[in-house]
DNA sequence: AAGAACTCCTGTTGGC
DNA sequence: TGCCAACAGGAGTTCT
């Protein structure tokens, strides 16, 4: 579910209540979500400070005093809301209780040291946590394979030509892989190959050297990825069923969709007369305009 | 080794 | 209204 805008924009909501503080107590109401929660899980925690909430492709990682951190992802339906504490400044009544969301699947609530509260309300239990050791954490089996942060300047045409010499998948299936570059989902891989003009059936080694240097696709499509996940965390992500930031407010990068659940839409690209069409790819579906990308 | 299919789980939506 | 199938933002595992 959430990609990278979203859980940046998740990160950012959660790090002046996280970061830096200690959680008093955690509270597991159920033994696992997709994996097994952690073992002693609420043991481990309670009483640690968390040193820093940063974020890695689409795993949200907390990193706590005395050497564990703990990796989280949201998988498809999993949102974190922040209550306050009592005696915040807020009017009782201005705030519910919990995620905002049906509290029969609040399955994780963190306790800070200043009463605040922070709910992991996910109904799917695709999302997952997993505790490892600080020092290997680049090593663990969730973060080895990961490719370059696309906000980064690892992600540039050149890694991407070299990336997709040879490869025969089409680039839709080519974006969607975290290992070759980390943080897109099935939205953001369709706006960008529209925005970059690229048809997302096209072979993957399109974006290969030719003569030895980038395409100039590939230097499209970078740029594309780029702008548009910078504008959709300037959004606050996008909302479509579950998705919300933690204080609970809806991204509203959705609107901005220029093919995202778009079908039979005319294109809005300047100069295309084309329709949006929906296709299916890897067993998703692709919403791309057969005018103007190619 | 690459690529495709399958799997986990619940909720919503659209067709009949 | 009810029922059922299809679908939803992900990704690890298992096949071919």
């Amino acid at each position: 579910m959430p990609e990278l805008p979203e859980v940046e924009t998740v990160r950012r909501g959660l790090e002046p209540v996280l970061s830096g503080r200690r959680i008093a107590r955690l509270e597991q109401r159920r033994a696992d979500l997709r994996f097994p929660l952690p073992d002693a899980f609420a043991k481990r925690v309670a009483g640690r400070r968390i040193q820093a909430l940063t974020r890695r492709a689409k795993y949200l990682v907390a990193e706590f005093e005395g050497g564990q951190t703990l990796i989280m992802h949201l998988g498809m339906s999993g949102r974190f809301t922040i209550s306050p504490s009592v005696g915040s400044g807020k009017m009782p009544g201005d705030f519910t209780h919990g995620t905002g969301a049906d509290p029969k699947h609040d399955h994780v609530i963190f306790h800070t040291e200043d009463g605040t509260t922070v709910t992991y309300n996910d109904p799917r239990r695709f999302g997952f946590m997993v505790m490892a050791p600080t020092e290997s954490i680049d090593q663990h089996p969730l973060i080895r394979n990961l490719g370059p942060e696309p906000l980064g300047n690892a992600l540039n045409a050149g890694y991407l030509a070299a990336r997709a010499q040879g490869r025969k998948t089409d680039l839709k299936a080519f974006l969607m892989d975290q290992r070759n570059v980390a943080g897109l989902g099935n939205i953001y891989v369709c706006e960008a190959l529209h925005q970059a003009r690229l048809s997302p059936k096209r072979a993957a080694r399109c974006l290969a050297r030719t003569n030895g240097l980038p395409t100039d696709r590939a230097e499209r499509l970078v740029t594309a990825i780029r702008e548009v996940l910078s504008a959709a965390i300037d959004a606050g992500g996008s909302s479509l069923r579950d998705y919300r930031q933690a204080d609970g407010a809806l991204g509203y990068f959705q609107h901005a969709f220029r093919v995202y659940g778009r079908e039979d839409e005319p294109c809005t690209k300047p100069g295309c007369r084309g329709t949006v069409r929906r296709i299916v790819q890897s067993g998703r579906s692709t919403f791309f305009c057969s005018g103007c990308q190619r």
